[in-house]
DNA sequence: TTGGAATGTCAACAAAGCTGACATAAAATG
DNA sequence: CATTTTATGTCAGCTTTGTTGACATTCCAA
């Protein structure tokens, strides 16, 4: 029944880990790791003049080829007018192809084209990089922690897209 | 000698976790995972007017009290111009207060006033109530991980400021 | 004391978010 | 079948927050 042993929290767990100065610097880690994390693409798109926006519209088409305008919409959770200013340039400059639906004529059905498609595998390939190289470091059980906790922080709608996804292949 | 256990890979350990499949759900993780991670402090800040951009430097401001501008602009990785910006409507707002170096009069040094500290104080509150959790699913050990893949994919100098801010107190 | 470096501010511009208005196509309703 | 309502996508204009360029002040070193 000591208290002194680490178990003090009710019940029984030692929750050490959940103090505010422990959840302050998850806070801050996130804020950092996060800025890691966009910078090898930030830098490709910048050489491209593209911005972050475009990233996240190329991604989520080669994820899912032929998605429309308003599944994509729901997925980054911005307005259709700023996705519409992304995708337009992205089919202007001849990365995305847009089709009408065949069989609802008011979708329009996204996919890469081969330059799209070679834009994606650099910023993808540079974003991996960084990945695995933490990955490397940190081992296999601190990556399942790792996503453990992205997935516990995402809010729900989000992590039933993010569930989605995982089903799909490449 | 089978290869279909698992420990394929060169080195002789199980590599399975840095599979490009495995990569890209963890880019995609963290991509769902901030947006949660800002969903709480943006509803707070838009409720006042104000954006991330001002939470950023009201966080920063309240863990370094007194620094100056130059440094904060290191930390936060945006031009002075931006960060100046916000600085004044705070100041104007009466949220954080800006003196004059007494050493080097070209420094202004950045406190939160009582009103900067309450809003800093809804703001972390909400942050920290997402973040607690997240860490009370995901268990100590999911949040070891978490916070060692983090650190791994941050780049060096921000890193350092990131163990420049865990060793100051509150 | 004078010239350069560091710090911070002002002005103008660009990217990417937002709301509102609108055109078109599909679906629902009479 | 005609008409209204709903869904999807586009265009215009505004706001936030990033950027570079020009500049004032202060410090330091020659």
């Amino acid at each position: 029944m000591a208290e002194g042993g680490g178990t003090g929290a009710p019940g029984g767990e030692n929750l050490l880990f959940l103090t505010d100065e422990q959840l302050r610097k998850g806070i801050e880690a996130m804020f950092f790791a996060y800025r890691g994390f966009t910078s090898d693409p930030d830098r490709i798109l910048e050489k491209h003049g593209y911005g972050r926006a475009h990233h996240r519209a190329i991604h989520f088409i080669n994820r899912s080829p032929g998605t429309t305008v308003n599944n994509l919409l729901t997925i980054l959770g911005v307005t259709k007018q700023s996705l519409n200013r992304v995708l337009r340039t992205l089919v202007e400059d001849g990365l995305v192809e847009s089709r009408v639906g065949t069989r609802d004529k008011r979708e329009r059905h996204l996919y890469l084209t081969e330059a799209g498609a070679a834009l994606e595998s650099e910023l993808s390939t540079a974003q991996r990089a960084r990945m695995r190289d933490a990955y490397r470091q940190a081992g296999p059980e601190a990556v399942a922690g790792f996503r453990t906790v992205l997935e516990a922080m995402m809010n729900p709608d989000m992590r039933h897209h993010f569930n989605r996804l995982k089903e799909s292949g490449s």
